[in-house]
DNA sequence: CTGTATCCCGAAAGATACTG
DNA sequence: CAGTATCTTTCGGGATACAG
């Protein structure tokens, strides 16, 4: 599919976890739960997404966590939460401009994990077989 | 005491609990586990600093706790651990270049602290007086 | 579709006491 | 001084089932 065919698609990342940058255990750096950040990634475009549709690029987290996590959010101020009156029912999360802020300390972040990521990888693989010779 | 009476001193920081950039619930951003950006702001001086001695700014967090956060730091590649062969014994933890990196992650993660801290009080004092009302 | 309600598990953290 | 050894508690996360 081009990008011109995906007019109007809802455009959420798919190759979330392969970004080695979204790797937990090279990115020493967090945002919140474990979630807030691919969450934050999910709605970096600026439009606004239902619930079931996050779930996808989550890997099907389940609904008890992701209810919790965007929750958490919208206390933060995070995301804004859009109940429209329909049968069956349509929910829409957004980024909030704050939300939108944390982008940044994020995006530093994940270039910290870019950059240095495999020096931790390195530097436990040295620590580990130093452990066994001993 | 001023600056220059403080020559040779050990210096470490004493107010790393007021900081508002330290506070969790204003710091969505944090660096590895409850002690890990803590221990950073302790150790960036870039002096060696022994075991008893980090406790202090730490709130005399139990050793438990502290030698399993450095341990942790050290398998990672961010602090390196030196024993010296005396009596008593003496040990003392430092930054490594790759720990002092992520000082810059953990400063984006402060200054949007300073910045946007005082936006989630507020964000969850609307949303939990709203969910009171009701 | 958008959640809640339960139950469960493991990891992180803390309190306390003890050792080389 | 610099840890280790236990024990206990807490909490985030997950599986499953069900409701409006």
């Amino acid at each position: 599919m081009t990008e011109s065919e995906n007019r109007g698609a809802t455009t959420l990342p798919s190759d979330l976890f392969r970004d080695p940058a979204c790797s937990t255990s090279a990115r020493p750096v967090t945002v919140g739960g474990k979630w807030t950040a691919l969450v934050l990634r999910c709605l970096e475009d600026g439009r606004p997404h239902r619930f079931t549709e996050l779930r996808v690029p989550l890997h099907w987290i389940t609904p008890k966590v992701l209810t919790e996590t965007l929750r958490a959010m919208e206390r933060d101020g995070f995301v804004s939460r859009t109940v429209h009156d329909e049968h069956p029912p349509r929910v829409e999360y957004a980024l909030t401009p704050l939300g939108r802020s944390l982008l940044d300390p994020l995006d530093a972040a994940c270039a910290w994990a870019r950059t240095h990521g495999g020096a931790i990888a390195d530097a436990r693989d040295s620590y580990d077989t130093a452990a066994e010779t001993r």
